[in-house]
DNA sequence: CAGTGGTCTAGACCACAAG
DNA sequence: TTGTGGTCTAGACCACTGA
């Protein structure tokens, strides 16, 4: 068989791994002697292997070799959560609430993530999300102050998020996923009973110098999380 | 500047992005250009070009050119919940126990999501990891028994989990989670109250033909999965 | 030390899609 | 039509690391 395109290399490769003429923790030809084998530069053969070393295929290393990973698929992508966006692939209607804006003292466990952004006060802007008017998603966030222009945006009239998306640029942070049970606020905003089972997404987002937002995210019930491996 | 190597240059482009040099949607120069600024070839800015475009940074299209995404960020690499290897990484003892091993027939939920797979019975093995002794997480694993050899292995001896990982390469799936109530026999086993808040990772293996087997994992509260974006 | 993957090059052709 | 990214090549040198 002569693949053409490294694409082609790459799903040979992964069908000798499927049916096992390679198998998990052996060792796999040499990039030379692959390319050899389907005709084509090594170069080729080594885009193929890279890529199925980043999705946790193969595990490479000088010298040693390219194994098939004992572990098969031990990561998987998953979208972020992106409210208005997730509401309308459902084919619903999104809308939003904002319930609270204000400017707060750092509750302990925001601190506690936000460092030294959080010694002064944040701003804070609670909103409610509707999918076709029904509570969909609950969101407390707090803004470090200090990344704000001048003349603060009036959160009132641009959302939040729409201005960080517009106005802070390929920042890093953290995600987390937990199961909670819903607090009084959330179950009555979320018209839900105190202490359901509630899926909640943590977001922190770091600039150059401090964090700049931090948010909890308690979605209604039965949300679920979901990807393809 | 004249970054070298591709990662330099990935690492240019992501801090022009970060200045606001490069705005969200606006188009970036040519590989060509690029090249020719770097003093490189056109194949490794293509190299770290494409490494940020699937990073999600960037967007390229052929003869439109090279976009910065409008909204960076929206992906996230996750690893998978390896039980024993997750609890081993804090510095704990990893035991299980087998608490059932059964034919059964696929119930409903479950033989929604195994479809034809499920129609005769099913091998149906109920573990508890436990942590340092204490309950980390309880397992119900629904297993397609056309896929094991005809002397079907002892699943007393060797772990399901084992048996699956050695025999069975590069299967797809879907992994999901949620957050549930916990039911009676969750709380019993994982000593907590029923309807307690409890995080829960779906997977579904596929082979070529059909489903290999569906895992229910309730992870004891307090539970958090999480990653750097 | 020597074998393997990691990377770079200079050039080439092609596929796609915007104008 | 034509500019852009997508890919391939044949060769080269280097970095790492196992033996």
């Amino acid at each position: 068989m002569i693949p053409q395109g490294w694409e082609a290399i790459r799903d040979e490769v992964k069908r000798r791994i499927h049916v096992r003429d390679w198998t998990p923790g052996s060792i796999i030809p040499t990039e030379a002697d692959l390319a050899a084998e389907f005709g084509c530069a090594r170069g080729t053969v080594n885009r193929a292997l890279i890529d199925l070393a980043q999705a946790g295929v193969l595990e490479r290393r000088r010298k040693a070799g390219t194994r098939v990973a004992l572990l098969p698929v031990r990561q998987a992508r998953f979208a972020i959560p992106v409210i208005r966006a997730e509401i309308e692939a459902r084919g619903q209607v999104a809308t939003h609430q904002v319930l609270a804006l204000d400017r707060v003292p750092a509750p302990v466990p925001v601190a506690a993530r936000m460092g030294r952004a959080a010694e002064g006060q944040l701003v804070y802007v609670e909103t409610l999300y509707l999918a076709d008017g029904r509570p969909f998603a609950h969101e407390s966030r707090w803004l470090n102050p200090a990344i704000l222009p001048d003349p603060a945006p009036d959160f009132a009239q641009v959302s939040v998020n729409e201005w960080l998306v517009a106005n802070v640029a390929l920042a890093t942070g953290d995600i987390a996923f937990a199961a909670e049970g819903a607090d009084a606020r959330v179950a009555q905003v979320l018209g839900i009973s105190v202490g359901a089972p509630i899926f909640v997404t943590e977001r922190l987002t770091r600039g150059a110098e401090a964090a700049i937002t931090f948010v909890r995210l308690a979605h209604a019930p039965g949300y679920r999380m979901q990807t393809e491996l």
